[in-house]
RNA sequence: GCACCCAUCGUCUAGCCCGGCCUAGGACACUGCCUUUUCACGGCGGCGACUGGGGUUCGAAUCCCCAUGGGUGUACCA
């Protein structure tokens, strides 16, 4: 039997970051098993769902890498992919159920159910449906719907326990009445969750459904619809939540959630999986940092984690440099121009120059938008408050450094070099020592002081090389 | 309220199923030292956890029970 997964989204919102970290295990899982992973539109809240956010969707899982097999925008043998286009289906489903006796027409009203739940409540009963509508004839249904009634369509939930084995959790067990009849069908004809799940699941072939843990309770009632129609339910694989700081639900207000916000803070998605991957399940060799791409069979459902995981984006941050650090200059320098500022003078450097700068700067940051102010020490004027700084600047040997540097810039300038290189700045320290007899720290933080005006910051040897040579002489004027 | 799920360093986790190799391992963060000043990288260290209580056992992070804590669900949302 060939595994078939799916990832089963709902379009009213951009994609969460968990939602994604489902869609990659279930994409994970296809790979690992050489099955199928197949992209479903749970649209039936249509109040809340929206076709652009389908679309926005269906983007950040391709910039992902996230590929489905079959979906509402690649088409596929077991179609429609999108609830909405599917009302037949789950009409006939329904009717199955009501012939069957496993369901029955419903005319109870909100407001009456409502009621009776608040009663229910205040006298510390579990608010279910009470079945007044369960044995109601044929006959009756007919005329009441013939007299322009509406009714909702209600399950008939069996009076026993439930028992099932997640690849997760082990073997879980829903006792006996935890749910009354719950609808189906809603009264404007338009599947409910739990019933259009199963229908798709069933008829999709769907082998395994792995989710977060929040389903959970809802298997009981899918299990239930499965048994009701004879179907063999799929194995399930309930994964742990993802939550914030405060030990909740992750949501909007715990920060940047949804896929696309990364995608424009220029993280690697690669990045973003990878981590994603780490939150809920760990890697056989332990290892932090890898492609998710590349796990192959290593990905299996039996290394999941049960408990809770923190979204912590410092990690995060730190996987992302990870990556970024293995990636090609050419590559990093190609990112990191979408990043610079359209006006900073980093994009009048040639391609020589921009290259070696990228082979410094690269191993320095964690994030492209971090590279703006890590390559400043090349171009910027600003003199450092910094108290290191200023005692520097103010040993008696400074000065002598500063004078001498500055005659060595100026007839550098004067012989038409853009750049000075290495080797003169070897050969400036070696006459401060030999000529000026300073060494040690005034000889090392006294030029760097000269040339920077900051106290700290990368190798001296890497960043005067690709310092212009004009912005060295104003500094120097400083 | 009721039901279900969960519980190892601040965080992500390994170990748990098949008790002893665990004076509990790794990673992030924090931090010390080293690498002919600094910073970064790297290397070597440090800090830092089995929620509590019973039980089973020669022996428990690992098995059982209870308590506590946290989470999820309880919709004509998904």
């Amino acid at each position: 039997m060939t595994v078939r997964v799916r990832f089963a989204p709902s379009p009213t919102g951009y994609l969460h970051i968990g939602g994604a970290r489902t869609a990659m295990y279930n994409y994970l899982y296809a790979k690992a098993m050489g099955g199928k992973y197949i992209l479903r539109i749970e649209d039936t809240d249509t109040e809340r769902s929206e076709r652009k956010f389908e679309i926005s969707q269906i983007e950040d899982l391709k910039w992902l890498g996230i590929t489905h097999d079959e979906g509402p925008d690649v088409g596929g043998e077991f179609g429609p992919y999108r609830q909405s286009e599917r009302g037949h289906i789950y009409k006939a489903w329904g009717e199955k159920l009501l012939d069957a006796g496993h369901a029955y027409h419903c005319f109870c009203t909100e407001a009456e159910l409502t009621l009776k739940n608040e009663i229910a409540l205040a006298e510390k009963r579990d608010p279910q449906y009470d079945g007044k509508c369960r044995d109601l004839s044929k006959e009756v249904v007919a005329s009441r719907q013939a007299a322009g009634e509406v009714a909702v369509i209600r399950f008939k939930a069996p009076k026993k326990a439930y028992a099932f084995n997640d690849h997760v959790r082990g073997h879980v067990v829903f006792p006996e009445g935890m749910v009354g009849d719950f609808v189906i069908i809603r009264a404007n004809g338009i599947p409910v969750y739990n019933f259009a799940v199963v229908v798709d699941d069933a008829t999709m072939k769907i082998t395994h459904v792995i989710r977060a843990e929040e389903h959970l309770p809802n298997t009981l009632r899918q299990l239930m619809i499965y048994e009701a129609f004879g179907v063999t339910p799929p194995e399930f694989a309930h994964g742990s939540l993802l939550i914030g700081e405060d030990r909740q639900k992750l949501s909007k207000r715990h920060g940047a959630t949804s896929v696309n916000l990364y995608k424009e803070m220029h993280y690697l998605p690669a990045a973003l999986l990878n981590y994603l991957c780490l939150l809920g399940w760990s890697h056989p060799d332990e290892t932090d940092v890898f492609d998710v791409h590349s796990l192959g069979i290593m990905f299996n459902l039996e290394r999941f984690t049960k408990a809770s995981a923190i979204y912590d984006i410092i990690k995060l941050n730190f996987i992302n440099g990870q990556h970024i650090h293995k990636l090609p200059v050419e590559t990093v320098l190609g990112e990191v121009e979408k990043v610079i500022p359209a006006e900073h003078p980093f994009h009048k450097m040639d391609h020589a120059w921009k290259m070696n700068c990228m082979t410094i700067f690269r191993e320095k940051i964690n994030l492209f938008t971090e590279i703006t102010s890590q390559i400043d020490v090349l171009f910027s004027l600003e003199v450092s408050a910094d108290a290191e700084y200023i005692d520097a600047k103010s040993w008696e040997t400074t000065p002598k450094i500063r004078e001498y540097l500055e005659i060595e810039i100026a007839n550098a300038k004067a012989a038409g070099k853009k750049f000075v290189t290495e080797e003169d700045l070897n050969n400036w320290s070696t006459h401060v020592k030999g000529e000026l007899k300073i060494k040690g720290k005034q000889l090392f933080m006294g030029m760097r002081a000269v040339l920077t005006h900051q106290a700290h910051g990368p190798d001296l040897k890497f960043i005067i090389p690709l310092t212009p040579i004009e912005i060295l002489e104003k500094r120097i004027h400083l």
